[in-house]
DNA sequence: CATGATTGTTTAAGACATAAACAGTTTAGA
DNA sequence: TCTAAACTGTTTATGTCTTAAACAATCATG
């Protein structure tokens, strides 16, 4: 990472004037005539990142560790991926796999799209590293991820909302599950325990600055287990928009 | 970074059985009486790292190019600060500085909450590396996040809500700012202008496969600018709230 | 005034991404 | 069939980063 953005020329001549990380993105590469058989696929090497990601964390992701899994050296990968963002971007590409299929969730749009919050969460869950795979660089590019956002905005389609509207309340659901993944990310189970016992350490200490928050913590707030995040969250959400789709 | 987590060993006596990052982020530190004088501070550093990454971006913010600001080496800033994620900690809790007062803002709960968002969006917009400085680990530990916080709920404690609601509305209302926030972040206007060229080209060739977004950006969905991001969501997010006002 | 705590420096280790040069492999065209 | 181009994978090397370790200089307190 760390590297400056630089034009990088595209030497390719099937893939149309797309710059080299896009056009791996979309899969729109030629596969080379001449030439030794390439022993790998830029797929199966985001794919091993992926594994890797999944079990050890995303920072353990080198090209060095990923090169390992297939028992080759690290430069070995550039033959197939121009650089790391590009391979950080194909791990996303290959996780958000196929997006939901919501037609068979009734037909009402708030089902639908609370469903396509849930299976978006549920990749959240999955693979606890997109977050911070998709917080470095650009949203959205590749086929699967705007195949997610396909689904959204085709669900919000029978609300009568505009399209400017309903691609503001894409936004809002979309963030709302991620904000939510990133707070969860935060707070392991462990490490929510003790950032408990120091904060009422702290709390007491200085009760009379934050009034609020200590009464907060008395009344268990921050403990209670009875409401779901995600669904009070989407809750909220949808019951705001069935408001302005009422005002129309 | 990428440093394993380990124990680090706490040797400070006044500071009461604080791990070191958090007695430094709470001022609770003692000040040496031998030895020579130290030419700094933790918040001098803090501050010189927050002005360097307003000016240059985060990934610019190293060791060694902060210490060169005040023409030491770059060992000398171990002295005040554990490591780097600690500085980095400092930061935040540098630019997050006062809470907004709230008091002045109409004694609705609804108004107070939307300005508590606005304010915290303008942080924001004036430290965009923010983002990535929180997104890396631990949120809210600071005295300053906590107020913020305890306006946050404050602003939440006339709405007859229990304590566990508001504070899942808290959540969903940081949830939200912050995810405007990363969704601006990743969008700057040229940025914004080659993807949407990028996009189009790719929905040109492949637009049977992504039928209600390439829908959506014929009907200039992604370029409207009659809706505020931040009022929209916000707006939606309240009245759903309301909703669960009235219906307790 | 000397002792010991504390500051800042230099040196160096280890991780990382990736550039450059090179050796071996395969196939298209002569 | 042979040769040259295209391609793969390797080794080596560079620059950047955090931070450990050893050391020299400094200053209040006994």
């Amino acid at each position: 990472m760390a590297r400056a953005a630089k034009p990088r020329e595209n030497k390719d001549k099937k893939a149309r004037d797309l710059p080299t990380g896009i056009a791996l993105l979309w899969g729109e590469q030629d596969q080379p005539a001449r030439g030794p058989k390439p022993s790998l696929t830029p797929q199966r090497i985001a794919q091993a990142a992926v594994t890797l990601a999944d079990a050890e964390g995303l920072e353990t992701v080198s090209m060095n560790r990923v090169a390992a899994e297939f028992g080759v050296s690290a430069m070995a990968l550039y033959r197939y991926v121009p650089g790391k963002t590009e391979l950080v971007e194909l791990m996303v590409e290959a996780v958000l796999a196929e997006p939901p299929d919501l037609s068979a969730v009734g037909s009402g749009w708030r089902a639908r799209l609370s469903a396509w919050a849930h299976r978006q969460w549920a990749v959240y869950q999955a693979h606890p590293w997109l977050l911070a795979a998709t917080a470095m660089r650009r949203q959205i590019m590749g086929p699967h991820q705007l195949a997610w956002m396909d689904t959204a905005l085709a669900a919000l389609e029978p609300t009568g909302l505009t399209p400017g509207q309903r691609h503001q309340v894409f936004l809002l659901i979309a963030g709302q599950v991620r904000s939510l993944a990133q707070q969860r990310a935060d707070f392991d189970e462990d490490h929510n325990r003790e950032w408990g016992r120091l904060t009422s350490e702290l709390l007491n200490r200085h009760s009379d600055r934050f009034p609020a928050l200590t009464k907060a913590i008395a009344d268990g707030a921050f403990t209670s287990t009875e409401l779901d995040p995600l669904d009070f969250g989407l809750d909220r959400i949808l019951d705001g928009v069935q408001v302005l789709i009422d005002r129309a």
